[in-house]
DNA sequence: AGTGAGACTGTATAAAAATATAGTCGTTGC
DNA sequence: GCAACGACTATATTTTTATACAGTCTCACT
């Protein structure tokens, strides 16, 4: 697929929201008018240009005949990360274990992305290892306490509950077989990768 | 909105299709070559007639106008359903908390249903007071033992390990501080609501 | 027996939409 | 320096579409 310029992913923006809006396709005379087009061959061969690379389909012949091409990829639903490996940015492709049917309305506040959990650390909170937790990106320092969270301590994303008190943070699991991790502020590196919002659990053990 | 004649709500239907297939309302002429009529106008009319009991949109003056209105409440999703009276259909209006927009097939094999979850006698299992299963309307008494199913015990509806041996059958829950209930098939009324195929815990205490 | 709605046929016609042809004005690349 | 392309203007010319008007036929009412 080619690139577009800047003009032409311009139109095609504008198609989109259109179509997303009232699901009739745009006739070249309202593409026209959107763009203060003085011609109704500006939007004709724009429309050529973005069929050519392959953005578009015409239908000659036929009235608004103007489909888009299956995005690479409708990306419908949340993508699902699995284990992230230490440092590396969570939304990374390689660590996308799929994507799901999931309305990102569903959880209040929205979700943003899936995470697989690993581990008991959660168990008594009624989170089991392979469960799927719904997490909304969020960075500031600063959730209420008892908010679960996904956090990165040195570089490691782990999923806790959040306790902080100035400088000092305990990030606490539910269950007495493990221990909290204590985080200084000042000496150790911690980032929130979102908080969770919702939980999943599909096909293995239930 | 008023009630469709047999021949309209044909015609509804293959506007309905014909836009969820290739998302371009027909034109008159469309419609009349699908349907054999001699006459643009034939089509011109039964839209009129839509549009005036309400279930489609003409907008006037633009090629392919149609628009499908709302159709009384899409229903997308699965029904939650709450609190179960004993004796009384799982799936009546009155237990209905509500529709969540949950792909079925996000489970596998796929939901028909959401029940919320009263109690914790599955907490080891990892389901809480509050939460919601995902349910497979499934009503033969053989699952495969171990398997999480909702079950009705006379008349009362709960959600436990299946276990059977003969006659006997064991509803197994998943907390130290419930007993498994015993019964008989021979002198209890039981049956199965479904299978669990899913959970799903949003808002609350995460 | 008469009326009205539903489901059409048949014929027009104006408006909407697609689309061709001929150019202009800048950039970019060689 | 010039060809190629992107981004247009300007003007036509078909096709497609929407839509009006005048009927026909059947069936359910009342």
């Amino acid at each position: 697929m080619d690139e577009l310029t800047p003009r032409q992913s311009e139109i095609l923006a504008w198609i989109r929201a259109r179509m997303a809006e009232d699901s009739l396709p745009p006739t070249r005379a309202e593409l026209m008018r959107a763009f203060a087009f003085r011609s109704p061959n500006a939007a004709e061969s724009h429309l050529r240009v973005l069929a050519r690379k392959g953005y578009i389909l015409l239908q000659s012949g036929t009235a608004r005949g103007i489909r888009l091409c299956a995005s690479e990829e409708e990306e419908i639903g949340l993508p699902l990360i699995g284990r992230v490996a230490a440092g590396q940015p969570m939304l990374a492709e390689e660590f996308r274990e799929g994507q799901l049917p999931v309305d990102p309305k569903l959880f209040s506040p929205g979700a943003d992305y899936l995470l697989r959990v690993q581990g008991m650390s959660m168990r008594d909170a009624g989170i089991l290892d392979g469960d799927i937790l719904a997490v909304r990106h969020e960075a500031s320092l600063t959730p209420p306490d008892g908010q679960m969270v996904v956090a990165r301590v040195n570089g490691e994303v782990t999923v806790k509950r959040w306790k902080r008190d100035g400088n000092q943070v305990w990030l606490l699991p539910e269950n007495p077989d493990f221990s909290p991790i204590s985080v200084d502020l000042q000496r150790d590196s911690l980032t929130i990768e979102g908080v969770v919002v919702g939980l999943l659990r599909i096909g293995g053990k239930l």
